[in-house]
DNA sequence: ACAAAAGTGTTATCCTTACACCCATGT
DNA sequence: ACATGGGTGTAAGGATAACACTTTTGT
């Protein structure tokens, strides 16, 4: 028995004990490189993308289950994971398209092929996570995972392209309220990396002047040594998060949350 | 057959076509007698209540699924409809309970009660409704429909009073960029009826004068006459929506969103 | 010397908050 | 006359936005 073959049967005894009918979509952001990005898979032989995603045991928490798949999937705890929105549209998943990926099945797992053809309600979680701490792992059904610019998706799966604008929509509307930045960002980052962090996800340009008093009033954020680097201008300040702080605030909350 | 076999033998045969696992509970509020109130079914013979809710048919979207729901029960469309969160932990509906409940139906109806004591995730709705247009109607299992002070609820059922706090903390979050109140009130009302539904919804006090300037400066209001009511004061303007200001400003946005 | 990016400062404007003041009305 | 609730005004403080000025650094 190879190796596929033993994966496949691992899979199909696991079908059981799913919950039918009911998936998680993980919308996984990382920054990188001053760039918004999300962890997405390549489907095997169908030239589209879609978001890492799973099911949710009989007898598990559906909370749980966005935790453990991300810890199957990228080997890591994200430190923010927050439900977003459940899609339940009965044609959301195109039929032409199910017919592609279902067509790759041959008749030894016709069982997961017809798991995979049901109706799907699907609850989308957005999870931010370190991309260089980060290990992404391409499942069977899946040829390899990618960090890709949030700005500049290539083709989506049935209605991904959508979740991810919801995921987006949502960190909008929280950025008000959360300081994000901790679990997307070095240890030590520098002010404009924050900024660039924070104009990714609004996705308009920002104040510079403006953006650095705001941020520092906050008063979350321990000034460290000085940044040297090669470039021909002044040396940025690096900052670190000052946990005990930042842990206050967000228990209070900026706005009214 | 009388009328509750007949309801009995309905309620099975629609079984097959619900999704199985899945539900919706509404938290349908209305504002009556400067009170913010939701609308609570009370279990026969069970000495709790529970909210409204309902199931989704195979071939129904999920959002769909809400709408009709809230007209079977209300007799009526509400003009906001919004999901706000999706209830997927494992024991989130109690044993005891369940026991209770299923215990009320005989066997005759056991496919019900198999049905019922099944593990559902449930996707929480948030509903506006005029109570004096509303008609609400409770089903079988339900002995009658009450709306209820939000903030003085009685014992519920699993944990719908969970639900109902989610509910309350996504409006307040909302509440800074929907001006909300059109669903909510009659047609024509003081300023000082929109600041009691704002306080009921906050939780907190807020300054008369503020509140008003604050609520004029959005420009959605029209002034219509005054009120001559025989109380021993000044008598209060009347204010309606102006719909094409309310609707503008509704597709840009208070805040952010 | 110069460009580039960083840190800080200035100003006008707006919003929020906490009141104060006067007005209309029935007892 | 007075209490009650309604409409409006004001002044202080804070937040925001636009922009200017200075500093550091490598070429």
């Amino acid at each position: 028995m190879n190796e596929a073959t033993h994966f496949l049967k691992t899979i199909e005894n696991e079908i059981e004990k799913w919950i039918p009918g009911q998936s998680i979509d993980c919308v996984v952001l990382g920054f990188e490189e001053n760039t918004l990005k999300v962890l997405l898979l390549k489907w095997k032989q169908v030239n589209r993308w879609s978001l890492p995603g799973g099911f949710i045991y009989k007898d598990e928490n559906m909370d749980s289950a966005a935790v453990r798949i991300l810890e199957e999937r990228m080997g890591l705890k994200s430190i923010f994971l927050s439900q977003f929105h459940t899609f339940g549209d009965f044609g959301r998943r195109d039929k032409e398209e199910l017919k592609e990926i279902s067509g790759q099945l041959d008749n030894s797992i016709s069982r997961l092929g017809k798991w995979l053809t049901q109706r799907f309600i699907t609850t989308g979680y957005i999870a931010f996570a370190d991309i260089r701490k980060a290990n992404p792992k391409p499942d069977f059904l899946s040829e390899k995972c990618e960090w890709v610019d949030i700005h500049q998706l290539p083709v989506l799966i049935f209605d991904h392209q959508h979740i991810i604008s919801y995921a987006l929509n949502f960190i909008r509307i929280r950025l008000n309220y959360v300081p994000f930045g901790k679990s997307l960002l070095q240890q030590k980052f520098t002010m404009s990396e924050l900024q660039k962090l924070y104009e990714s996800i609004l996705g308009k340009n920002l104040d510079r002047a403006n953006f650095q008093k705001k941020m520092l009033k906050l008063g979350i954020f321990n000034r460290e040594e000085k940044l040297l680097l090669g470039t021909a201008n002044k040396a940025p300040y690096l900052y670190s998060f000052h946990n005990e702080n930042y842990e206050m605030l967000i228990k209070k909350g900026i706005g009214y949350l």
